[in-house]
Order: structure tokens, then C-alpha cells, then sequence
DNA sequence: CATAGTGTGTAGTGGTTACTACACACTACA
DNA sequence: TGTAGTGTGTAGTAACCACTACACACTATG
């Protein structure tokens, strides 16, 4: 897919986008990020995070929360990708 | 404490600091409200929820790990305080 | 009654965000 | 050799962010 089609389908000036890419011009809006993502199949969280953003859902999620959801996180901080993932099974599992 | 003394240490000119207080105005930067929690012995992550704002810190810790810590936050979106709080002891405690 | 301190209204500002618009040079293909 | 499609450089801009500056009216206190 070249960069004009892309660019179309995500709803932007050709040239901002060859910008971006380029990292000469700073990332966009994450409403444009999060199109990008779906243009090209990749995870918007990932993309989000690479463009220095938060998905504003999870902001959100934080927001309702926030010394809860802040003390878990800053103890996550340390912790190995394998022990959140156990967390994640525990808590789909409703192992409780 | 009166709201010029509030301003002048966290750096603001009182005006501003009055519409804050009244929502006329939209809340100032993360550093000023950091400053303002500070001041008046409050938990700065609350305080930045109610401007609707997420810590940086934070934000850095998601971006670092997106899908994982992505996924985890959606979980727990729904689940109630206590599961989450349980989770933070599990973690604290080391309990694995 | 002066004056020190209170909160508030209006106006303005420099910097940033998130883009658009258009022209240009290059390549590939018919 | 034309023309269709490629990426890119320059310029501009409307809207927003995070404030400052200053004047004003009111209240309490000595």
C-alpha cells in the first residue's frame, strides 16, 4: 500500500503523513493514530504508545480510580511481563 | 489558608487560581496541580483525576508495557475495588 | 475612616497542536 | 516521451493551552 492510499483511508494530507513517518513532523491525534492502526492491522495501544500517548479509555479507566489504579500500577512498574500476565489470567479466570 | 496565599506558592497569579476554584477556567498543567495537591496535603493523583488528567508517571509505566498493561486495565475496569486492592496486596506481599 | 486583604472580571499573549494546501522532483511504464 | 503515481519540502493557519497583568468591588480591622 503506498503511502497516498494510506494517507486516504486515515483521512490525511499525504505529506503529513510521509512526515510522520519520517519522524520530522510530530505524531498525530490519536483518533488518526488509532485509524493508522487499523489501516495497517496493528495494535493501537502499541502505536498509541509509540507516539508518547495513552489510549484515552485507559486514561479513563485510571481516571475513576486513581490512587487504587496508580498504587497497582507503580507496583507493576517493577514486576516481569510474566507476573502481570498471571494477573491477567487470575483475573479472567475469576479465580478469586 | 487564603487563595493568594494558595497561588503564591504554588506560582500562579490569584485570578487564575479563582477561576480554577469555580471552573471558569479549565484546571492548569500537571505541575501546578502537583504543587496545588502539595499544598494543600492531597493526594495529587485524585486531584489530577479531577482535572481529568492521568500522572506522567503513569502514563510512562503503560507506555513502556501498552498491550500487556492495556489488557490488564480493561480487566479491571470492571471488577470492584476490593479485587483490585487484593491484587495490590498479592503483589506487595510477593506472593507468587 | 483609612488601609490591608479578600476574591473576581476583562483583556491579552506566547507557545503548541494538528493539521491543510500546493508545488516539486523523481521513477516506472505504456 | 508523456503521463500516472511516488514521496517530499515549504508555507501557512485556526484553534487551543496555560497562563499573566491589571483593575475593580467588597469586607474586616485598627
Amino acid at each position: 500500500m503506498s503511502l497516498r492510499q494510506v494517507a486516504l483511508r486515515i483521512g490525511v494530507e499525504p505529506a503529513f503523513l510521509s512526515k510522520i513517518e519520517r519522524d520530522v513532523a510530530p505524531p498525530p491525534s490519536e483518533a488518526k493514530i488509532v485509524a493508522l492502526a487499523q489501516a495497517l492491522s496493528e495494535d493501537p495501544d502499541l502505536l498509541l504508545a509509540m507516539a508518547g500517548k495513552v489510549s484515552s479509555d485507559l486514561q479513563a479507566i485510571i481516571r475513576r480510580r486513581p490512587q487504587l489504579i496508580g498504587e497497582l500500577l507503580r507496583q507493576l512498574k517493577a514486576q516481569p511481563d510474566h507476573a502481570i500476565l498471571s494477573i491477567v489470567r487470575q483475573v479472567t479466570d475469576g479465580d478469586w
